[in-house]
DNA sequence: ACATAATGTAAAATAAACTATACATGAAGT
DNA sequence: ACTTCATGTATAGTTTATTTTACATTATGT
């Protein structure tokens, strides 16, 4: 358990940008589509490592995809 | 194995904050002092969790204490 | 009706982050 | 000389992130 804090705007930007499939985005990033999968769902915080190479892809600071508790951005 | 590609300031940080101790960081964060050590040494990268709360302690964006790839900040 | 593509869900296995404990070293103060 | 404090190092154990595999659902196209 350990309820996770951090949350994302991941799903949002795979539309807004080029309309991303999961799998794509999986592709980019180096990951497994269920990664995707679980960060979409919140179940769990990427690491650092990871949430890099998300920003990296959409052209965005990591704090614009990720946020710490409640999400507070427009 | 699988080396780490995140670098980041923490140790320079501790200085310029307050002259914090490592033991000290890890209560403010909420780990052990093994993590900390960890971080300052590179061995691995946080979580994104914890590195959102070392960014909350130091009063910094997370991409000024944690950087992808080669340090490229001043 | 059939095929394909995107997504949802689930569970077992591996890897990586983090804890707990323990001991060692060097510096600073008394 | 002794104590205290900050740091370094090591290792076994737990928790969380990530992979792998697999199957179900819904929509789209032919």
């Amino acid at each position: 358990m350990g309820k996770n804090l951090v949350g994302n705007h991941i799903r949002k930007l795979r539309f807004n940008h080029d309309e991303l499939t999961q799998q794509q985005l999986a592709d980019k990033v180096g990951v497994t589509r269920q990664t995707i999968v679980a960060l979409e769902k919140g179940n769990y915080s990427p690491s650092l490592e990871l949430a890099f190479r998300i920003a990296h892809t959409f052209n965005l600071p990591l704090e614009e995809i990720f946020y710490y508790g409640e999400d507070t951005k427009q």
